[in-house]
DNA sequence: CCTCTCCACTCGTCCGCACAAGTGGTTGAG
DNA sequence: CTCAACCACTTGTGCGGACGAGTGGAGAGG
């Protein structure tokens, strides 16, 4: 009578082993029964038994050798937490005493070349400074070409609370795909340095985000002290 | 007679199916043949045209939909090509004329907080110089403790063609699990300015490689000049 | 005309079986 | 004692069949 959606048999096989991994039954580097043994004791074919473990081998729990056995690895590593400073920043809420300047001007050289349109374009400047204990510890300018902007606030000096991404998600559909970061040390320009308070190193990040047709939506440049920012990066070797 | 290494069925079957996408028999939002339709045409069981279909699915170059059929989706693009610095580095072959120093020295504090030791504790120290057009290009620097570096050739002063972690590897077996990188801009060190010939900002990173049981094989430090290096880096969007 | 049922078609899962191929220990011939 | 053949075990791949469930269109009934 009841509505019971069970999961598949392989998934409960997959989550049957993963317990039993994680409850120390199975440690790293034992070797776990034979597909044989599982098929007896856990009464199902062998066709799932080998499934549940090809999938559980995909997703890094165990090891298979050929003719030898299944191997506990342990409970797989959440991928590689990359800091992806231009992702955050275009999806960070703007606060009222952040925003320094929105401001519509003809696109610079540099940034119609970043944003693939023609030179002098229009496109809406938006730059925020954060401080973190009276030290400024970023300036971010983000130009959005005028044609995407229009019909958004973005082109209005108020803070967009939500963050940009979400604003150009919800007024206009527009779907970020992947970004493109450059990272590199400099020293500051001269504005730069005025918002500084310092001409020490910076770190220098340009991030274009691409629509999923590969259109840049609009591009960034974040400028970091080096005396206050480190990026960690932890990955997985192959 | 010939020994054929046949690369197995549903790897066959895939193969003929990326093949036609890429070459635009199947066209993107096409509904590929029936899983039916293909045990026929390729003669191969259903099992095995389903495994293919679903690894395909898995991979992102189709999408499959319960009672509708399997659609193409294209090329699945390739995932997030991140720069490396520290992994590349430890792979990179040595060159008689970039080695520049093989020492052995106690531990400083530094390099011993990073390689969870002892200070003090014995440590060979590899640098390299490289250069580009003749200016010096990055000046890297890697410490291996004296117990990870015994009984191989890190503590000779010869160059190692095949890079340091293809010889832990073969050697002693030693696998490479993750590393950690920290980056940040700053000015360079009295000595690195000397080797680099100029005091300009740098990029600086700080890579720790650990095992699998997370203990610190080695430690490194690289300095690029940010005059000359930009690192680049695409990631998807979720 | 509309709506509901039915049916042919799709993919999702599962089974039992078969054989190939890799591994490691045992055994027997030399 | 040595070594090769053998065997028992493992995983890898493949087949045919079966049933379930989701989808969409054709056709019967209103």
């Amino acid at each position: 009578m009841s509505m019971d959606f069970a999961p598949p048999k392989y998934a409960q096989v997959m989550r049957v082993i993963q317990e039993r991994i994680e409850s120390g039954e199975y440690a790293p580097g034992d070797m776990l029964p034979s597909e044989t043994q599982l098929v007896r004791e856990l009464a199902v074919g062998r066709t799932t038994v080998v499934r549940a473990l090809q999938t559980l081998a995909m997703q890094g729990w165990i090891e298979r050798e050929h003719g030898r056995g299944s191997f506990v690895k342990g409970r797989p590593e959440s991928e590689a937490e990359t800091v992806r400073p231009g992702l955050s920043a275009a999806e960070q809420g703007e606060t009222a005493d952040s925003l320094v300047e929105v401001t519509r001007v003809p696109a610079p050289r540099h940034v119609a070349k970043l944003l693939g349109v023609a030179e002098r374009t229009p496109v809406i400047v938006r730059r925020r400074v954060a401080r973190q204990a009276g030290l400024v510890s970023s300036v971010e300018t983000v130009w959005i070409p005028l044609e995407i902007a229009v019909g958004t606030d973005l082109d209005k000096p108020e803070p967009l609370r939500g963050g940009i991404r979400r604003h150009l998600q919800a007024v206009k559909h527009l779907r970020f795909d992947r970004i493109t970061e450059r990272l590199s040390a400099r020293k500051p320009t001269k504005d730069e340095a005025e918002l500084l308070g310092s001409s020490n190193p910076v770190l220098g990040v340009t991030a274009i985000v691409h629509d999923p047709a590969g259109a840049a939506l609009l591009a960034m440049s974040l400028v970091l002290p080096g005396s206050l920012h480190e990026l960690e990066d932890v990955y997985k070797v192959r």
